[in-house]
DNA sequence: GCGATCCTTGAAAACGTTTTCAGTAATCGT
DNA sequence: ACGATTACTGAAAACGTTTTCAAGGATCGC
């Protein structure tokens, strides 16, 4: 029924092996090459990319796993992924994992059994620190979290510093009881969490560190409760964009007025954080860029498996709005 | 090297199709079974799915293929279809077209090459129109836009009922000049503004409709251009998230109150639309159900080829916030 | 007690390619 | 002119599974 590689070659009168070679860059004469062509059209002839994939042990296809692809964040880097993908001739198997260690595991797991040519992997904090070097099967590339040192290729934020600046503007800016609402499961968030309250230290003041999980809703329940209680901070510091929107909801939700009320920073500049009154102030990631590092990055690993692990550091940009200020 | 059914077969001391039926859902004895299981755990074994899909003939993957998975309509419904997917033990391969026809058209090619399973796909006005049934060698459920009646299964919003909603709730609140700036590549849109236009004759006003491109960037250019000239109008209907995003832009550089200069109306309940003041008034697509759905049908499809072609219409929920007045 | 039926099992044949291995014809160097 | 390359080509062997197919042994009905 299926039209094969065998019915091409019937009809070009030559041989499977020929049309395989006309079809991929073997040597053929000119005049073959054009009689397979002619044959193929004929033909209608689809190339069967499993039959390929098997024989040639060459899956062209990379895993790419994230969190959440509903998170801009995540939005944004698979598709520079996807689009460096597909122009280098690859396929994008994507997984959405929740957080949830198990479906990170299972996910892997199925990343095996694709044979993928490898992987791009934000993992949540407790896979990370268990993934050491020679764990995985397939080249991994490491984004936005990252585990050990030396263990994995990775490209991410120069999250402390990003911290530390947020803290410092909101601390210019005339404010000093600044809370921070970090991510629970990520590294990502523990890191900018060390840089905040360094920061803070630096400036000879408190901390007062939460973590949620990083969603909208759970970080307005949480920012609803904490706002709520008596002695609320001035300023707030946001872990991510999901978080950075709970919190401004729940700020809306209790009619406290941002900045005067309480000022708010945040991370990923997601197209609406300059359309709120006032626009908040966040640092943005280079997503597009951090998608495009993370495959030049495995490609690299791929063509070179031996070469020593590399962390591309990426820095942010802080884009200041209303939100902060001044006091 | 590679750890391969063979191996697995030895270790257990059985065949490779007692392997495979053990793995599989073959009749294999208890005992058998476990030792077959005892022998995958020591040799680490993972099947190789291109050779498995190569001998099943069952690839069990499905295709997505959607214009942008940046536009949060598409990210919502493509996380809805990948739950749906990866529960029922398939794998989904997303492909982003950018509205571009000859991308369609690369696309469906590779799924043919990948002899996938089914498609879910969102295409331009121009390849809906184009694409009869039979066309394609996989089932298909057309997504948001859908193209003749009758070629293919789809599952839609009911768009002119929507646009006239909107134009309905304009009316109502006192406005009379309504333009409307809608998406030149989706039947989607065009819909959206025949449901529009025939709200406006029904109240014996004339439409004043203009197309672009369907994105933030091109809307907010198109607005401003729009905006700023002699007799604008008194509102906006606008034909999706993203053109939505871009007139708000456009309306709030022009430094235009809203909805006292202008209202604005348009789709897609994203997340921002409620946080900007005043909060926009939207129809709310089921983003969710519409994954949900599609999948459904085409698992259906996929059980029952020859059962006649469905269509299946989701209703909006208009959710009326301050941006529409009244006047 | 005996044929029919059922349940398990293994050997071997697919699945649709690419790649190896030879072999032929043509070209080259001397 | 002759051996050595070079450039193509086809037959056949992979690739790692699942799925026949046939057969062995147990169970069943009577």
């Amino acid at each position: 029924m299926s039209v094969g590689i065998r019915d091409v070659a019937r009809a070009a009168g030559v041989s499977t092996a020929t049309v395989s070679r006309a079809l991929g860059r073997g040597p053929v004469s000119e005049a073959l090459r054009a009689q397979v062509e002619a044959a193929v059209r004929a033909t209608g002839y689809r190339p069967n990319l499993s039959a390929r994939r098997l024989r040639s042990q060459a899956t062209r296809t990379i895993g790419l796993i994230v969190a959440d692809i509903r998170n801009p964040f995540f939005t944004a880097v698979s598709r520079a992924v996807e689009d460096a993908a597909y122009a280098a001739g690859m396929r994008v198997i994507l997984c959405n994992t929740d957080e949830d260690p198990d479906r990170e595991a299972m996910y892997l797991r199925l990343m095996e059994e694709e044979r993928v040519t490898g992987v791009i992997f934000a993992p949540t904090r407790a896979t990370a620190e268990a993934l050491h070097a020679g764990d995985l099967a397939f080249p991994t590339v490491l984004i936005d979290r990252c585990g050990p040192p030396g263990a994995h290729d990775s490209v991410v934020l120069d999250n402390a510093a990003a911290g530390a600046a947020l803290v410092d503007h909101l601390v210019a800016q005339g404010f000093s009881r600044i809370g921070g609402l970090f991510g629970a499961t990520s590294s990502t968030a523990q890191e900018r969490r060390a840089g905040y309250a360094g920061a803070l230290a630096r400036h000879g003041l408190a901390p007062e560190a939460r973590a949620c999980a990083p969603n909208a809703a759970a970080a307005e329940a949480e920012a609803a409760r904490w706002l709520a209680e008596p002695g609320r901070p001035e300023a707030l510091v946001l872990s991510n964009g999901r978080i950075l929107m709970g919190a401004f909801r729940a700020a809306r939700a209790l009619s406290l007025a941002v900045p005067g009320d309480l000022a708010l920073a945040g991370f990923d500049n997601e197209p609406w954080t300059d359309l709120v009154e006032p626009g908040l102030t966040v640092v943005e990631q280079p997503v597009a860029e951090i998608g495009a590092q993370a495959m030049r990055l495995l490609f690299e690993r791929i063509a070179a498996p031996d070469q020593p692990v590399r962390k591309v550091v990426l820095s942010g940009r802080t884009v200041l709005r209303g939100s902060t200020g001044p006091r």
